[in-house]
DNA sequence: CAAGAACTGATAATCGAATATCATTTATCC
DNA sequence: GGATAAATGATATTCGATTATCAGTTCTTG
């Protein structure tokens, strides 16, 4: 087993990814190539610190990494496989939700239901 | 001390909240009152067993509890203090981010900013 | 090829949140 | 009031996620 070049592993399976990974989730997919959840949790890691990498929290438990060079966009959940897939486009109609004297300087917007494979697989 | 009435005033307390709480921010609201996090934790148990409240998972770390009686709304969470603050209204166009094939059940949306107190407290 | 630096996988250690335990206190029912 | 059941607070324990450690491997540079 080649080593060395684990993290590009890593972040190649990331960045193939419909959606934001747990550091488990994304080891998962790595099972095969002798890739340790240690090695993972650097390749996580190193990737917020240099800026190429995002971490999102998100319900449904833990965070989840996405590379950040991805466009504006929000998470579907789904209840059942726990899985989230990125989204396109934004809603609007969120300034006028904001309190006085609040400021907002981003947001989050979570669908939650079932996903097509889940859907379908009843 | 009184005791055996601790659980309504945990409940008291998490009802009179701007928004959800953790058990643990719920605790620091109640020292005082003598009531030991372990009272506060089987309070939200038992609670959200008999259906009064809900537990909210939000970016920011950690489950929120609030009651269940609320109308629909979403949350303004404060950067700098870390509070969740309860949000009046929704938004629209929700159902156009919903892929081919998925269903979506439900939605969260979060304001992420500062909020009166900690903009002012500069 | 040699030497030192960086990387790796297995796993031990750490950390915080949540739960279980237990002796004591309080409530309930008669 | 008395007996039993439920509630309580302190704290030990558990649990899962993340981080640290370490010996061995691979890379880099010359």
């Amino acid at each position: 087993m080649q080593r060395a070049k684990q993290q590009l592993t890593v972040l190649q399976a990331l960045g193939a990814a419909d959606g934001p990974l747990s550091a488990r989730e994304l080891w998962s997919r790595l099972s095969g190539t002798g890739v340790g959840i240690a090695t993972v949790y650097r390749a996580l890691q190193r990737g917020v610190e240099e800026g190429t990498l995002e971490s999102v929290e998100m319900l449904g438990g833990g965070v989840r990494y996405e590379p950040k060079d991805r466009e504006h966009h929000h998470h579907f959940l789904c209840s059942i496989c726990n899985h989230a897939f990125d989204l396109f486009g934004c809603v609007e109609g969120l300034e006028s939700l904001v309190p006085n004297g609040f400021r907002m300087t981003g947001h989050e917007v979570v669908l939650l239901g079932t996903c097509d494979a889940c859907g379908n697989a009843t």
